[in-house]
DNA sequence: TCAATATGGTTACAAATGTAACTGTCTATT
DNA sequence: AATAGACAGTTACATTTGTAACCATATTGA
């Protein structure tokens, strides 16, 4: 007789599905604000977080791939949210940072995220969180090794 | 002074994080071996562990829009791994199911899906597992009130 | 009974995405 | 130096996806 499997119980199934409801619900609020894309919001919020960065590693620290941090960036840039200056040393390189614009509306967004992390946290339980937490910093070790 | 925002710690940011990398490895084995996309396996998954069900019934299951389970629907059909059967009293619905040939296939993936369960347990350790687990069953209950 | 409305599923079109090829620049080896 | 390979970032093209309009059928209620 044959194994059960349940596709209910499989890992990537359920984490990919409450991806998707968690995010979208944020996504929703910073599309309907301010008309950013996902991968807009990621770029500026790398940036934001982690002051100036090139397109590269703003891909690498989002786990973006490079064509979609392009169109970001071009798109940021439009908006006045964002500059590009060229290293000095090495003219393939782009240094990308926020504009005071594009600082104040991270700000305006960061609020935005805080709101909805306390959100989340009534809407999944202190317990639920820590458990939540707790387990995606597994799954970041894995990642971290994976990398290797 | 600002409050710190740090998108490392952002919940949305971790989990879709997380769910790419997590489902990104098993989809590229049933991809290589199958060839299939995302929507047919879950399409497959959701008749295979469920018997018979309409499009709309495998859209909700898993969280697909329409137009992904029809398109799903039609490829899986052009296999051979799938049959549409009419309802007797409503002609606007169509009922699912697999046949033997998908009904194997969906052996054979399964099989594949708990080799990659036993794996992430490896990888994640069993506490990590628990924990993300836990977490996740906090964001489906969470899922079904909104669903209300 | 017949209009109005809802529903299951498909399709046309537009937008987002990934792959691969490309440009320009840098580095290493000879 | 000169050539080959690597790397940052962009662009062209094909594929995937979502939105909205659509068709056919069913249900409701005047």
């Amino acid at each position: 007789m044959a194994e059960e499997f349940d596709l209910e119980q499989f890992l990537p199934f359920r984490l990919n599905r409450a991806a998707e409801f968690i995010a979208l619900r944020f996504a929703a609020a910073y599309k309907a604000e301010y008309g950013l894309t996902r991968p807009e919001w990621r770029t500026l919020a790398a940036l934001g977080s982690s002051g100036r960065m090139t397109a590269t590693e703003v891909g690498v620290h989002s786990t973006m791939h490079k064509t979609k941090v392009s169109r970001a960036v071009f798109a940021l840039e439009e908006r006045r949210w964002l500059k590009r200056m060229q290293h000095e040393d090495d003219r393939r390189v782009e240094h990308l940072e926020l504009t005071v614009a594009g600082a104040k509306a991270y700000q305006e967004l960061t609020r935005l995220a805080r709101d909805y992390s306390a959100e989340l946290e009534t809407l999944l339980g202190q317990d639920g969180l820590k458990a939540l937490s707790a387990g995606l910093a597994a799954v970041e070790t894995a990642m971290a090794k994976a990398r290797r």
